[in-house]
DNA sequence: CTGCATCCCCACGGATACTG
DNA sequence: CAGTATCCGTGGGGATGCAG
């Protein structure tokens, strides 16, 4: 099975899509239920207006995410997962799973890495 | 279910780790077997020495990959996954089928959102 | 409230050349 | 072969201000 085009192009296509800073965050905020712009600014303390506004485009371009404008006054926008959106939902679930199985793991891991080569270091002093 | 730190924080650590441009690809190449450095760079061409070598520190670091010297003339290095980059393998192979069923849809959505703001635009002129 | 425009910074990562 | 070192461009994304 050569990967040099099986597996690394559908990869990278998504990876290129929703691998950016912000878009699996909102896709797993909208996974629990719709919400209106503010609501994900709250929810995602760290983001900005601009790149939320942005990221929301894209899942929307994508066909992941849905935006519905109700002319209120002031008006008010709920943006909801499409159902492919839904469907991105649990290969996200396993990845999350899997997230917190080994995040300790991982952290350990560094942690000894590091101290090795802390020791390598000093000795090359 | 708030998410405010339930699944996000789990969600970005990982995120941060793996979510760069090259470690998943590289993931998936060792997937297969274990790769000698120049293999995995002809494996995914687009990759230069400097960030194979950064990534592959930056899993071996967290206890994704196993870095093995072989004291040859001239040397050989071969990477492999240890057992929690092993189980990488699972999420994101759940994520590859995900794409490979849905980039079409994606595309298909993409071009149609074009093609609506193109005319949007056309009749702002 | 929602969202677009502008400015600006910095770190991600490419190209290249050098070493063991 | 397997890296390391340096230099440098690009663009992702933050801050801010304005508008519907």
């Amino acid at each position: 099975m050569e990967n040099t085009c099986t597996e690394q192009c559908s990869v990278r296509g998504v990876l290129d899509r929703i691998g950016d800073k912000w878009s699996i965050l909102i896709v797993i905020t909208l996974g629990q239920r719709e919400h209106r712009f503010s609501e994900i600014l709250r929810t995602i303390p760290d983001i900005s207006r601009r790149m939320l506004t942005q990221t929301l485009r894209d899942l929307e371009r994508d066909g992941m995410a849905l935006r519905q404008v109700f002319p209120t006054r002031p008006p008010s926008v709920e943006y909801q997962l499409t159902d492919m959106g839904e469907s991105l939902l649990t290969p996200l679930v396993s990845l999350i799973a899997w997230a917190d199985e080994n995040v300790a793991r991982a952290e350990q891991a560094r942690a000894a890495y590091d101290a090795r080569s802390a020791v390598g270091a000093s000795r090359r002093l």
